[in-house]
DNA sequence: GTCCTTGCAAATCATTTGCAGGCAC
DNA sequence: GTGCCTGCAAATGATTTGCAAGGAC
């Protein structure tokens, strides 16, 4: 038996390395901030969080290294916000609940996912489906006791 | 039996009249433009459809008209497009597939409306759910048929 | 006349780009 | 020393705002 890329689980950080990236400081927090925060942030967001770890890095840069980690599919881009994007860490499919009073997001997961519903699209409309995007939008539980009060 | 106003049925440009706001030509005509493309709308390309129908007008009043029609609730607004919102007329709800290659973007109704699912995940996070979107990503049938060959 | 509507210029905000320098291997 | 990474300033593009003028009733 021989062994194949796709075979073998090899850490992503790792993967970078042999690609030739590096595993920077500003990278790295990046992604333990994300992590961490476990929340869709801004740029903005972002850079606020480095600054707090003393890591004083320019806008462009963090621009820069979220448009890296997401092509190297570790971070992902959500684009229902009105002004600015937002990214995540990559991880298992899933949705969003997005309170419209407070802008808190939380993450659900669909019981029943929508496979079956794309097949027909698909077939349908002759539209081969990648992939959806699925947010809902309301008042989270703080938000709606504080305006029943 | 005495008459509210939800139960009589007023053509909603009436209803604006009715109300002191005004049915100017841009205001029509954004409307028609909306309404007869049929297709999400950039407020650029709202401008560029109006001068092309002789109406010289300023961008702010594309945006401006733009955000009172949404408060009407005439017109959607979109926000998954990456650069700039989309624009559409207020009409039954329904979801897009959005082909990743050429922009194209069609309407289509779920068979299973996500009721059952927004009640689960309303009752399992203490979220009150007002609205949803969901929006398919992928490759058009020209897109497909084009890249097949 | 009131107040809805519009144009124009300028401001704002997120994001991108160009270029030069810095750093890791 | 090659190629990745970074900072800074400036450019870009969408959207918003302030203010003064126009227009409908």
């Amino acid at each position: 038996m021989h062994y194949t890329a796709t075979m073998i689980k090899v850490n992503p950080l790792e993967q970078l390395k042999n690609q030739g990236f590096r595993l920077t400081k500003v990278r790295l927090t990046i992604i333990k901030i994300l992590t961490d925060l476990n929340r869709p942030q801004t740029s903005r967001q972002i850079l606020e969080a480095l600054r707090r770890q003393k890591l004083n890095v320019n806008k462009t840069t963090v621009y820069r290294e979220l448009d890296f980690l997401l092509k190297q599919n570790l971070v992902e881009e959500l684009n229902f916000q009105t002004q600015a994007k937002l990214y995540e860490i990559s991880g298992p499919h899933h949705h969003h609940l997005i309170c419209l009073n407070c802008d808190r997001i939380e993450e659900v997961v669909l019981k029943n996912d929508l496979a079956k519903e794309e097949k027909r699209l698909a077939k349908n409309n002759n539209f081969k489906i990648l992939k959806h995007s699925l947010e809902f939008f309301g008042s989270c539980k703080n938000c709606c006791a504080k305006n029943n009060s």
